[in-house]
RNA sequence: AGGGGAGUGGCUCAACGGUAGAGCAACGGUCUCCAAAACCGUCGGUUGCGUGUUCAAAUCGCGUCUCCCCUG
């Protein structure tokens, strides 16, 4: 079958990872990874990247390429990634994008065109600004006189979004309209949701636990060294983040590992909720042989 | 044993005479260049138990149970 593609998605610690080596293996695939903090370089047991050995021989794209100083989006996410899936399907592999980063699936999956409303720092900086001082009200409402639409959705409290309109409709003129309805390619969805609640939960509790083990702590101290700062994009990463309080001294490796967790736990159901969207997916609890087997008949078609 | 303090939603705490509020958690949702981010919503307690005072008690009195601290 020719231009197919596969999507593993589902939330952190369901075993995506795992299965995406197999699935690349069955399909004779390549892996495109679709995380926002794997892309990382030295950040590797917090986001718990795969191991060399682990790939088993199965070629990773757009895994450990970004500075951990250095920003990055998912403009450029979509930049990179759309070339890569083009040059596999032009070599007769099969694109195996496996990833919880929602946004990074849709730019992928819709024809999100992101140049028309690049990104302006500057402008950005200044209503950013604007908004700390005349507050979330006035904000709201200069959105709304210059684009009326956009405001109707953005909540006035979404800073983050009523600025983001802002900037592209003063620099740019218009509004972001792409489409997301209609997918780029003919794709075969599969989700890992790690079974009931109580189950993802415990095993993210014990994925976090086997991180100190294996060395989280110095991971740390080894980025905080090299010139990594908490203000950088890098450390919002959960699993790093955290561990702010332990250098203000205002919580212990205990708190912070507590805190891992609870956030882990918050960003798996986040991402689950995402994904819900998602009608076409087909759910498996884990990545065991039905799964599997799904994907090969999915292809075999 | 004596003295002191505390018992309020799963957790931490607020209200200190007028029939309980918040944060966190949980659950649901939004998501179009920071997305492991940011934001929105919902559920949940007759205030340890009993009794008394009062028009009215989580708030005052008495008794009782539990926990913590101090003294022995």
């Amino acid at each position: 079958m020719k231009g197919k593609l596969l999507f593993i998605v589902g939330p952190t610690a369901s075993g995506k990872s795992d299965f995406a080596v197999k699935a690349s293996k069955l399909l004779d695939g390549e892996i495109i990874s679709a995380d926002s903090m794997q892309i990382y370089k030295d950040m590797n047991v917090g986001t718990a990247k795969i191991l060399k050995e682990e790939m088993s021989g199965v070629p990773h794209h757009l895994i450990d390429f970004v500075n951990p100083k250095d920003d990055f989006s998912v403009a450029e996410y979509r930049e990179r990634a759309v070339p890569v899936i083009d040059s596999l399907l032009r070599r007769g592999k099969i694109p195996v994008i496996c990833g919880g980063t929602g946004l990074y699936v849709n730019a992928v999956l819709y024809p999100m065109n992101f140049s028309d409303t690049s990104k302006n720092s500057e402008l950005r900086n200044t209503l950013s600004e604007e908004y700390d001082e005349k507050g979330a009200d006035f904000m709201h409402e200069k959105l709304r006189l210059i684009d009326p639409v956009s405001a109707e959705k953005i909540h006035k409290n979404d800073k983050k979004r009523i600025i983001r309109a802002l900037e592209i409709n003063l620099s740019h003129g218009k509004r972001d309209e792409n489409d997301v309805k209609t997918p780029c390619y003919n794709a075969i969805f599969v989700g890992l949701s790690g079974g009931t609640r109580d189950k993802l939960y415990e095993r993210i509790n014990l994925r976090v636990d086997k991180m100190f083990d294996n060395g989280l702590v110095d991971e740390v101290n080894k980025l905080l060294k090299s010139g990594v700062t908490f203000e950088n994009q890098s450390m919002q990463a959960i699993g790093y983040k955290e561990f702010k309080g332990l250098f203000d001294n205002t919580a212990s490796v205990d708190d912070v590992k507590e805190l891992i967790k609870k956030n882990t736990r918050n960003y798996a159901k986040r991402q689950l909720t995402w994904f819900r969207q998602y009608d076409f997916i087909k759910w498996f609890d884990c990545a065991d042989e039905t799964a599997l087997q799904y994907v090969k008949d999915s292809f075999s078609r």
